[in-house]
DNA sequence: AATGAATGAGGGTTCATTCAT
DNA sequence: CATGAATGAACCCTCATTCAT
């Protein structure tokens, strides 16, 4: 039990020693992008000798790695696809509760999602193709329910794939535009300006007025 | 007069060289990002020497500003403020003029525009600083457009930055789907959706509809 | 005496753990060379942490000089200058009793004799010196050799340092080849082959036949 | 004309400046061997910058493997295997003429030869692979001429591979200590005694004498 | 105007060694 | 005794920029 004891308090140590380079890193990269950011200045802002971060990272490709795939791990857990089975939630609502926990995150760490929403990375860098494909990802359910509701007679007729990346768009632009404001908001309020701006763009008047 | 003639000639052979440096270099931002894309590559694809280049740009940073300031040039000569002066032409064809130019040059040069919708620069790069006043400035101009548009009766009442944000958005994603599925498209046709989109957003429905 | 015992114990355990250090120590010095060998991977081999690795030795230059300093050692105290006092074993005999039992020990780790018959290290390294030193040694040993020989009128007239550095390096060349052959061999008979190949470059024919 | 001397002359000044560095860089090899001699020493010794190097070779592998390929080909063209036609010239004449030409060289560079007897490299590095394979290579010619030798009644039975190995170590021995006492010598009389042993070692000894 | 050899600051990474636990 | 996290000097290499020709 001592040992164990003993271990975990190392353990506990690592993790938040490896926390501290992670939030270095991060800030470093919003504030200098990818290539800027040298790990030069990350060791100096986590406090750490050249050395220590090379036990905690493999790279400043892994950090950054890191960094980006926690993030959109975090965002992913939070989108969910729009369930249109009998007795789920009306979508307007679990659209508003994918906005919202998106945006509560977005609170939590503004910088990490500034991060994604504006990567800046060499277009052939391994992990500019893994921000992309989450939201090529996002993009694909957005006009798989464009789809949908197209054929119930909810949507209006258009491209499902263009209208998509305009919805997704929307959402991006006025996402990084609250996190560069930095100034607090609501997000129920929020995320209902979001969503009532997409969805009057596609919604069929008659519906969305009864 | 033999002197200017000649003069003439060289300049145009300077401008000529200038040109052939910017394409290269445009092409390799493009494709590599700024911080990968290096001037040996850039002087092998323009096929000049090494000094060669710094006769015609002070540095790296020159190049991809010039670049950049064209683009940026060309796309704000194509979106001019919606005038509602009586006589003006009504505000909708204002809009789809002021898109349509800009899909027409986009269409142009795409990787020219995609450099610009995802630069990737470091962040506190003048460059990048530069393209951020040219987005801040057409987000303004459409805010401005909105609380008109709200004075009047036109639009629903809105957070205008926020939404400005949100249409902003929605026109860069949806162009840079465009750019990215390498397809061709019709101009007119796309900017009636992009606008369509956007307007739908906003607009009030009773005065849409008539 | 208790006391005694538990510190022989101790000491046991020290001598085991060190002997094991050393073991992989020296596979990895013949697998990988010095410098490419890293502390890292030899206390993985041996199953030991960063620290307890330098509690048994200095440096790492230590380990090295420790097995180089005995695979000397053994191989000195098999090398025995020939005696020619009267009543001693024939010359002959005595040579092949010292390649004799150098081969048996080379039979017992090829692995260690092929460090020191190519060891790779830099040439201004004490180590290196002290593996220079015993070559020197042994020719020496057989430059005085040559130089009785020759005054008994044994050994034609040569140059007996030139001759020693030939005999040694034919020797040491054999002795290569066998280690990185694999196979087994005859001691009695490979000591015969390489003694009488290097006997023939230096003895008068005459005596040789009778 | 013009563009032809000018580029001549740079030609030959590219030429002369990597040679330089070539040339620090064996003295340094040989001093430190591979890993101890670092770049930074490299073009301090050469006079030169960092980056300059990098113009010259691709990296420190990169001139290392340059100064030993030039080595081991101005070698591999001085040792011919021995011609045993009918109206060549006698095999003792051949095979002294090999080991002229090759002390001939040696006298020229020293330390070149030092580099190759005696590398001391990664046994794994390539570079030590193609030392090895020169080795190997000269070993078999040797060999060969031992089988041929004993086929034909000269050369007395034994292992011709062992035997080879010993031969190849009695002149790589001799030449060592030649390099190491950095005194002049007659190449011819030099060459004279390597062979001598030698062929005494093999020799049948009737045909000898006669 | 054009060239390309030369520069050197700075990049990311490794690894022998130390020391608090 | 044993541990392994921490250290930082030193490594090789890149690349934007300069300057003599």
């Amino acid at each position: 039990m001592a040992v164990t004891k003993a271990e975990a308090k190392a353990e506990a140590k690592r993790d938040q020693r490896r926390r501290e380079i992670l939030d270095a890193a991060k800030d470093l990269f919003v504030e200098r992008g990818f290539h800027s950011a040298s790990i030069s200045e990350i060791i100096k802002r986590a406090g750490i000798a050249r050395g220590t971060f090379y036990l905690y990272f493999n790279s400043k490709d892994a950090v950054f790695e890191s960094i980006l795939e926690l993030a959109i791990h975090e965002l992913e857990v939070r989108i969910i696809g729009v369930d249109v089975e009998e007795g789920a939630p009306p979508p307007a609502l679990q659209l508003h509760q994918n906005v919202s926990r998106v945006l509560e995150y977005m609170l939590s760490d503004r910088a990490l999602i500034l991060l994604i929403l504006a990567h800046g990375l060499p277009p052939d860098a391994p992990m500019a193709l893994r921000v992309d494909a989450f939201f090529t990802h996002v993009e694909e359910l957005i006009a798989r329910s464009l789809s949908y509701g197209m054929s119930v007679g909810l949507v209006r007729k258009c491209d499902a794939e263009l209208t998509a990346a305009q919805i997704l768009g929307s959402v991006r632009g006025g996402m990084r535009r609250l996190i560069q404001s930095h100034e607090n908001f609501e997000v129920t309020e929020v995320a209902s300006q979001l969503i009532d701006f997409a969805l009057r763009g596609v919604i069929i008047v008659d519906r969305l007025q009864s």
